[in-house]
DNA sequence: ACGATTATTCAGTGAATTCTTAATTGTGGC
DNA sequence: GCCACAATTAAGAATTCACTGAATAATCGT
């Protein structure tokens, strides 16, 4: 990185300031990968268009071919990150010794709370599903890999139940799926559900009141008899 | 599949001869409607094609032009459709008189069992909130009117409680939400949850397990204290 | 300094896509 | 039988689409 280099052109030897390489692939590609999840959010695979990602990326379309080689495969590493940082983010949390009532609550809120902040996940999901899943199969980065929330469950309904406080014999997978559909749904259905049921389903107060709903459901399915 | 008709056009008596008329628009629109309810439910809206559409419906594109307008049009009668075969089955129901758990149980297995023979409804619902309701907002067939089970369910909530098997002061449209959810995601999730957790989760032992689940889920939420 | 490699820019290409103009054909009313 | 109109064919305009060949420019190892 010695500066230097007087040539013909007039391009002054950037002093120590701030100098913006002009070529630097890791941010060009991040910059599409960025935009694509946008779009692909946006509009779902089929309506997704890779001019409007390589615009929003402020480069050329030719660079998405280069760095993900086609709209296909782009979708899928799209996808992939969506996975990988919801994984990420559940494994920060750590209840590893959390108390199992409290524990849950916490994973139930986590959950829910990541479904409001991130829709995008949600609709890149139903895309997925929508191609029946076959980015996922073809995927070798998420492989056969899945929530680390599995686990969590399972050892928070253990030590639950040992403590006196949840039923034992219960489903950890079904629990998992009951927590997820209780969030994913409200959230993925917001527009026909704010529709036909007139209220606001997303303002602070109604978050709120169905955060505190699927955690007494999900509690009261789980309670010791 | 009720398509929307306009026309009120009575289907001439067919004498002995049972002679196929060579153009048959209510029959053209029907098809056109049929095959536009599949390619939306398996493409999406921005990833369906008008051509596969009326090669399909055995038609010509211009076909679908003359009787909706254009594909958004077409979308909306579709999607308007949907929604009035499910209310029109949730009608069908009657429970007015039943016993209410009895009465609850029979309508979240029938919840769950419309989304698992109707896929398409829950691809085309996805579609909609894809595009944030844009469709359902400007239908004037659908208004705002809504599900038929929203008052039924207030109406076994309302029994159950003064018998007292459930808890008063239950939330009919939380309630209606929470059943809709459980069935809903299960299925319109099922490729990426039968990737990550490994299970066939829609064969015949897992789906009739999954509706045991979701009616305890749901008994127990509501139970009288 | 210089060649090799990597990254970017540019300018398409052919196929696909929605939708239209317009000719043609069948149907029911009289 | 004949007409007005509804319904169907047919052909294509206009545009958009995913993707590519190839020239150029920056960067790096030596």
């Amino acid at each position: 990185m010695t500066p230097g280099r007087k040539s013909r052109t007039v391009r002054k030897a950037v002093p120590a300031r701030s100098r913006k390489p002009k070529r630097d692939a890791e941010a060009t590609r991040e910059r599409i990968f960025a935009a694509a999840t946008r779009e692909f959010a946006s509009h779902g695979f089929g309506g997704a268009r890779v001019d409007r990602i390589s615009k929003r990326a402020k480069t050329f379309d030719r660079m998405l071919y280069y760095h993900f080689g086609n709209k296909e495969q782009l979708f899928r590493v799209v996808l992939e990150g969506a996975y990988e940082d919801l994984w990420a983010a559940e494994e920060r949390l750590d209840l590893a010794r959390a108390d199992p009532v409290a524990g849950l609550r916490e994973l139930i809120a986590f959950t829910w709370q990541y479904y409001v902040d991130h829709p995008e996940f949600i609709r890149l999901l139903n895309s997925e599903n929508l191609q029946q899943g076959r980015n996922v199969r073809r995927s070798t980065r998420v492989g056969k890999l899945s929530s680390p929330f599995i686990r969590i469950i399972s050892d928070l309904l253990a030590r639950g139940a040992k403590e006196g406080v949840f039923r034992s014999g219960v489903d950890p997978l079904k629990l998992y799926i009951t927590i997820a559909a209780l969030g994913y749904f409200y959230v993925s259905n917001r527009y026909t559900l704010t529709h036909f049921l007139g209220a606001d389903l997303m303002g602070e107060k109604a978050r709120k009141a169905w955060l505190a709903h699927i955690t007494d459901v999900v509690l009261a399915s789980i309670a010791a008899a």
